[in-house]
DNA sequence: CGCGCCCTTGAGAGTAGTCAAGCTTTGTGG
DNA sequence: CCACAAAGCTTGACTACTCTCAAGGGCGCG
């Protein structure tokens, strides 16, 4: 193993990517990660980037975001403790297809696609359980194809407020706090829409005493609320 | 082999799912390859069903869409020969997530869950193989997603035919023609929009002499001009 | 011949985007 | 510790893209 923090096979072991293995299969996984600690807003790979690894997100968060030919920008996803990420372009053209900023410190463990490729090789369960990450992030997108193509921006930030309070809520005496600092943009950027509407939306449900922005944080305090205007059509 | 057109080895190892295995292994999956063949306009599988299979086109054409509990509707992407869908499904929560629909008469090879568990487990290039795949859609998916949330409508459409002549199309004296049969509707519900505004602005660019609709399907004779949409900003 | 499906076209309305200006918070250096 | 700069957020006015709804036309099939 590689520079950086200690760790161990329990480390892994809880990894839906390395769930199901012997002790001898994660010792073999263990020599071959590399484990690097980053700053806070550190650009862990450009899109477009070659000599693609597969990432794991140990601590901290990380903000995947696609930009296009055109200078459109959209935020793929958030990623908390546990996640993986970066790992959709192994075995496809060989470069990341978006960048990842770290939005706090963070620790992270990488493989190289060479290395994978041989585990995943010699240890069909780690491609079978890859393979169920990324249906799920199939799925995942598919669902907010369909949300983005069919509901106004109010249903699609509700929305997105509680699939972040799923993916990274922690409970409060306030109510639901996500665990990632967010800026208005970001959620914009998330669930297709602009800073401004973001903007007054959140202002109004802050007003209404639904939820609260404190340095960055998003505390839900009415969860109930916000899933009605994710549900019904007009307020 | 269950019952159904007979095929060979030769019919699955040019698939992608299939690559760089042996001749003994191709055999082990064709014990368990199921084949059917449809009528068009067949409903192949629901949204919510259980007992997934993995499902691969061999003749035909095919429409995944997906209805969201607020009856919002979307094309998840059509399938020609050669093709996987419905695979997302394996290996996650054992449900169908969209639903699968012959658009001519057709014929399939589907594997059951456990068979295609067992095949990947002794044969981890399948499952490597299937990451591959799956890890094109995952990209195809973020680029749709940014398309749907950056671009207007005109691009999306011009991209969407892009798309689908890169996907099916065929040279022909008029044109390039795309392989599906396609109604405004499903134009529409692919890149997010309505009927109307597909019908006004394929009704424009027909004017245009840049394509013709014959019998319900799209031959594009001047693609460079769709290109042109799909890139410049106003016309 | 007539019914059904799909497509076209027009008029009107509304959601959400753009742009501009000012405010608040955060962080930094004197 | 204060002051100022920079970044982020709010708010308002305006615009326009695209959807909705309605009416009618064409085509194929029974």
């Amino acid at each position: 193993m590689k520079p950086g923090p200690q760790f161990s096979r329990n480390d892994l072991s809880s990894l839906a990517l390395f769930e199901g293995l012997s002790a001898s299969v994660l010792d073999e996984v263990i020599a071959v990660t590399r484990c690097r600690a980053m700053a806070r807003d550190t650009r862990i790979f450009n899109q477009g980037d070659g000599h693609v690894r597969a990432h794991l997100l140990v601590e901290g968060s990380v903000r995947i975001s696609q930009t296009g030919s055109d200078g459109g920008q959209i935020v793929v996803r958030f990623i908390g403790p546990g996640e993986m990420f970066g790992a959709v372009a192994l075995f496809t053209d060989g470069k990341y297809p978006a960048d990842a900023d770290t939005l706090t410190d963070a620790i992270e463990f990488s493989w190289s696609e060479a290395d994978l490729l041989k585990l995943m090789s010699a240890h069909s369960q780690i491609a079978i359980n890859a393979l169920k990450i990324v249906g799920k992030r199939i799925q995942e997108a598919q669902n907010r194809l369909r949300e983005l193509s069919t509901q106004p921006v109010e249903r699609r930030v509700a929305h997105t407020l509680l699939r972040l309070s799923r993916q990274a809520g922690r409970d409060t005496p306030d109510g639901v706090k996500i665990g990632f600092p967010l800026r208005r943009k970001d959620i914009a950027d998330i669930c297709g829409t602009t800073l401004f509407s973001v903007s007054r939306l959140l202002t109004t449900w802050e007003k209404a005493g639904w939820l609260a922005t404190r340095d960055q944080h998003l505390t839900i305090a009415k969860i109930s609320e916000i899933q009605r205007v994710g549900d019904n059509d007009r307020t």
